[in-house]
RNA sequence: GGGGGAGUAGUUAAGUUGGUUAUAACGUCGCCCUGUCACGGCGAAGGCCGCGAGUUCGAGUCUCGUCUCUCCCGCCA
């Protein structure tokens, strides 16, 4: 065979419902065996779904059990099948030949087969290539992959170019105490908290750039929306008018995903029950703003007046969905205490920054403001905080030699997942997740 | 960094004021069932009750220690 037609073959992907009637043969693995007198149902993971085959004889003698390798001769035809996680329900395989290829040592260790699979966190992250398997779990990343997709092809179409910044750094966007130390041939090195610098360097370059990568956070944090290592989506762009352009290139990103979901995964979708939000407008409210509607409608004081604790997340989610019918919400105008040295203070109040976070749900899951291009005041801000220019002199060499006004954003891929699909624990939105004590697998 | 909850068959859980053989469901194994779809029916196997010490005639249960998990708060995406 040519090898232009062996990459054709591999590339062929089996859909049933047009080959009703016909023979075929089926490569995939036994997901559930149901038999019966004298014949049998073999549910097959095959070609991204579980297709149901039909056997005629006594199972037992083929070798055929859960987990096994299978190739199957057969003949499509009709039928009506309830089964949630059977597609497409309206054809099944009458096999005529079945041979195991593989099989499987040990069963698995829990049920994947069930509607819900029953099992801890704990197991559930020590065997996650296996509770993945679990066709609910499975969804979660088939989802999420669509997701990735969605974005990158609206960041791609709008002239965004995609870039791959250093995971090993020698300073911290943000620095703090939240930064992972690392050896680097007896330097002093860092795992990134942020592609932000990296981002600003190559806005001077594309004009429109994006990255979508990991990012590292060495916060001791325990909660049900934390990681240590996370997707960061992050985008940055020049040649703006005014920081709002950031919020709109933001729904518009996010209103493509959505529809792009809606299209490419309606059986995940489905399968988990998701109500993917319909964006029209989102609202943006100014910090302070958001405040004083706290204050008034909830009656909750503020502790920290300077940030939202996450009580007021949820709360402000609430109250724009009651008034607005918007299952998010910018908040915008944060003080420039809470915010990086790079932020761009408010032209009309210099306590204020053109920076704002995005709401989803009652979970923030963007930051994102317009950046400092000019040198003098870059400088003059990182002076006025304490920091030494000097130490920072490969990023602000770039707005030395200039920089357009710019801005972007960075948007928690896992947090949006576990919105979006409102999952309880971020853990549960991320295939291998890293939290304080788990490194493996 | 602070606070709560939980560790009992392969899995998920129940287990009363401490008391004789530690329950159930799902899974597994065996038998039965010709259209299941969370298939069904009958039967069986399966346990160092997280680990270590203590109190007691007697501990899954009470006490202390220890390890692990989980949730909430702070911080953030």
């Amino acid at each position: 065979m040519e090898i232009s037609a062996i990459v054709e073959e591999r590339s062929k992907y089996l859909n049933l419902l047009d080959l009703v009637g016909e023979e075929i043969e089926l490569k995939g693995v036994v997901f559930k065996v149901r038999g019966l007198s004298g014949f049998a149902f073999i549910l097959v993971n095959a070609y991204g779904t579980i297709i149901q085959t039909v056997y005629t004889g006594e199972i037992g003698e083929t070798g055929v059990k859960e987990g096994c390798s299978v190739v199957i001769k057969g003949k499509v035809s009709e039928a009506k099948l309830k089964d949630a996680f059977v597609e497409p329900k309206s054809c099944e395989v009458q096999i005529n030949e079945i041979n195991v290829v593989s099989s499987p040592k040990e069963l698995l260790p829990f049920d994947i087969t069930k509607k819900k699979l029953d099992i801890g966190n704990d197991l559930k992250f020590d065997l996650r290539y296996l509770s993945m398997r679990h066709p609910k779990e499975k969804a979660i990343f088939r989802i999420q992959s669509s997701l990735v997709q969605g974005i990158r092809s609206f960041l791609i179409e709008n002239k965004f170019v995609e870039i791959r910044s250093p995971k090993i750094v020698a300073e911290g966007a943000e620095g703090g105490a939240n930064i992972f130390s690392m050896d680097y041939f007896g330097q002093k090195a860092y795992l990134t908290q942020s592609p932000q610098f990296y981002k600003e360097f190559c806005v001077g370059v594309f004009d429109r750039v994006f990255e979508i990568a990991p990012v590292f956070r060495a916060e001791k944090h325990n909660t049900n929306r934390h990681i240590n290592e996370y997707t960061s989506i992050d985008f940055e762009f020049g040649q703006i008018d005014s920081f709002y352009d950031i919020l709109n290139m933001e729904a518009a990103m996010l209103k493509h995903a959505f529809e792009h979901l809606k299209k490419d995964v309606p059986y995940e979708l489905d399968l988990l029950q998701v109500e993917v939000p319909d964006i029209k407008t989102i609202p943006a409210l100014k910090f302070w703003e958001v405040k004083e509607i706290i204050k008034k409608e909830y009656k909750i004081d503020p502790k920290d007046s300077f940030d939202l604790a996450p009580i007021e997340e949820i709360k402000i989610s609430d109250y724009v969905k009651k008034k607005y019918d918007s299952e998010f919400v910018f908040i915008t105008h944060y003080p420039t205490a809470k915010r990086p040295f790079y932020a761009m203070d408010d032209a009309e109040d210099p306590e204020l920054t053109v920076s704002f976070d995005l709401i989803f749900r009652g979970v923030e899951i963007t930051t994102g403001g317009q950046r400092i291009h000019d040198f003098d005041q870059l400088v003059a801000k990182m002076s006025g905080r304490g920091m030494n220019p000097a130490d920072f002199e490969f990023f602000t060499n770039a707005h030395k030699y200039g920089l357009p006004p710019h801005g972007g954003l960075g948007l928690g891929l896992e947090r949006l997942t576990q919105r979006l699909l409102n999952v309880d624990n971020i853990k549960s939105a991320t295939m291998f997740p890293r939290d304080m004590t788990r490194l493996t697998p």
